[in-house]
DNA sequence: CTGAAAGCGCTTACAG
DNA sequence: CTGAAAGCGCTTACAG
């Protein structure tokens, strides 16, 4: 058989170890322990690697995930499934910071990314084990998202697959990078406080998230640690009913709100255009903070063009982060702690002020 | 052996299709045929078929996803090969939506995707062939991006790899999938022409690139069809020297200009600086109209809240088209053609007005 | 130092 | 109608 009758009958295929390993005129064991750079494989006359190496090369070989992954080896592919669109509609989506820093992190590790795209269908009939399963083509994966099916995680935990969430998670147990909301909430009121307000009100969504209710903790302990009254303190919206709120507020004397920034960021744009409308400025009349834009996709206070005071979600870090710790799952050394916290950097911004009228300091 | 000692010896081990044979008393492979419900499954005893997916059912059986994929020869995976990271750092990122229609469709088609990272930064700066035949890990590949190593392509075309171009590109027998340019420009200097402007100008970017070629080909398609001068029509530009051309051309009595938008934005953004410096009111003094901006990203013009005028990039459809392509090379029966370009749809937008003074018309 | 064998958990022809 | 065999493309002991 000549060499080019060889590689017509190779044809459109793609190259397998076998292929190497007739042309190389080895066995595919062979092939396999020479092209991994195994001690068995190093071991092998320089002669025959070279040609083993030759040609791979020249087939242009590289070899399959699927069945490197099934022969019980590592694929280099990290998975990423997140519970909803991971390219979303709303170009501004406030988690796109976290894929970035995955993308980053797993380039630097040399890590390709799979994205199993939780085909929105498969969200909503997300108890459907067999979606979440094929994740473990992958390594591991790190998986994104409020709404979170449990049933099907709860099988990848027994079966010891490693995977990490990002964002902080209740389930005993479950690995995870998130964002430590509490102390910086609580250092958001104290800033206010320290700024001279002693009625302040807090703005949620309606939402159960691990993320809120640590928001929410961390204002609360604020409020606590200042001896402010905590009756009346946090007010759920979902945005539409602002201006009713505002307006109650003010005459009861309100001089700060602090607003709890997530997803939808409907909390936000509802209380920002009640302020508008009440032709009121910021922070001349009202103090304003923000728990948790993302770095860099901080918005702009109503009518002025000042940054929201508050502070940033470390968003690129947590993604960066959650690969770093899957790999150590994967590598079954995790180095430091699996259920990881990062601090929230304050944000100094231009929306706390003192309240009007101006108290005299003591 | 006991059926409980049989069990214990399965352990933790996850259930495969050879324990329920034994527990069913069946061969492995008709464990098979029985469960994904084929027709030589479903010709089997109906006493045997309910006696295997008890026995699934008893031992909580799932299956592997990656034997499933490995026997059945193929992936289920497309790859993404981007010639820049894939989630940039800026959000507003001009072709975000183009990886929105990808995973859509992807996601419709039950495809999952891989993101080449690591691979995508080596390519650029080392055009090595190597990083780019790692796509072949997937069952196919969509390529993405304006600067794009040729010869790593070029070795995929000659292995019969099946991939796509997601934008139009020069090179014989490459599969893509771009927008229509040529037409959609023209047609905007047809609606200036038609609103009475015969004074135009074509602001364009230094670069090579396809979208880029076919744009100017419009612009001075329809110049041409109108019967315009187009001497001194096509102007490129990098941004800076925004002000000098404005000031030049209103001496010369133009009345509308034609702005490229590519990924930078740099031209229309260095325009619009102009014409805001100079004070002069968009559509009032001058027409604006922008060639391809991604469908729900547009921007605004100077000044005012208007929509520019002009024409949509189906971004979207493009990534979803270009999946749905990819999807009929691999299974090797490309229904239409390989090369395809889709419509832009014009957009009314807020910034074509008559030129002032107005033309008196015949 | 080298090669043949078994096995990962499935699917799919192909004999009886 | 049913079962045993081969094969997907790899890795990893294990003989020579």
């Amino acid at each position: 058989m000549t060499d080019a009758s060889r590689e017509r009958a190779v044809g459109r295929r793609r190259p397998r170890q076998s292929d190497i390993a007739r042309v190389a005129g080895v066995s595919q064991a062979a092939v396999s322990l020479i092209l991994r750079g195994t001690p068995s494989g190093m071991a092998l006359a320089r002669e025959t690697r070279q040609r083993v190496l030759d040609a791979a090369e020249e087939l242009g070989y590289v070899p399959d995930p699927v069945a490197t992954r099934l022969a019980s080896a590592r694929n280099a592919m990290l998975g990423l499934y997140t519970f909803s669109t991971t390219f979303p509609t709303d170009v501004a989506h406030s988690y796109y910071p976290v894929l970035a820093g995955v993308e980053e992190e797993a380039a630097a590790q040399g890590q390709d990314l799979i994205l199993f795209t939780g085909s929105a269908r498969a969200a909503a009939r997300a108890q459907d084990p067999a979606a979440v399963r094929r994740v473990r083509v992958a390594d591991g994966c790190l998986f994104f998202g409020r709404h979170v099916p449990e049933e099907p995680i709860r099988r990848l935990v027994e079966d010891g697959f490693p995977f990490v969430y990002i964002g902080r998670r209740d389930e005993p147990g479950v690995p995870y990078v998130g964002a430590d909301y509490v102390p910086a909430s609580a250092q958001v009121v104290a800033r206010l406080v320290a700024a001279g307000h002693r009625k302040i009100r807090y703005l949620r969504e309606h939402d159960q998230a691990p993320a809120s209710a640590d928001r929410e903790e961390g204002v609360l302990k604020g409020a606590r640690e200042a001896g402010l009254d905590t009756r009346g303190l946090v007010a759920p919206t979902d945005g539409a009913d602002a201006d009713a709120l505002l307006g109650g507020w003010l005459a009861e004397g309100v001089t700060a709100v602090v607003v709890e920034q997530t997803d939808t960021g409907a909390a936000l744009a509802g209380l920002g255009a009640a302020v508008g409308r009440a032709g009121l400025d910021c922070p001349g009349d009202l103090s304003l903070a923000v728990l948790g834009a993302a770095t860099g996709t901080r918005g702009r206070a109503p009518g002025g063009g000042a940054a929201f005071s508050g502070f940033d979600v470390p968003m690129r870090e947590m993604g960066r982060d959650a690969v770093r710790l899957l790999l150590e799952l994967i590598a079954g050394s995790p180095g430091a702690a699996t259920r990881r916290l990062l601090p929230c950097e304050p944000v100094e911004g231009g929306t706390i002020a003192a309240p009007r009228p101006p108290k005299k300091h003591t």
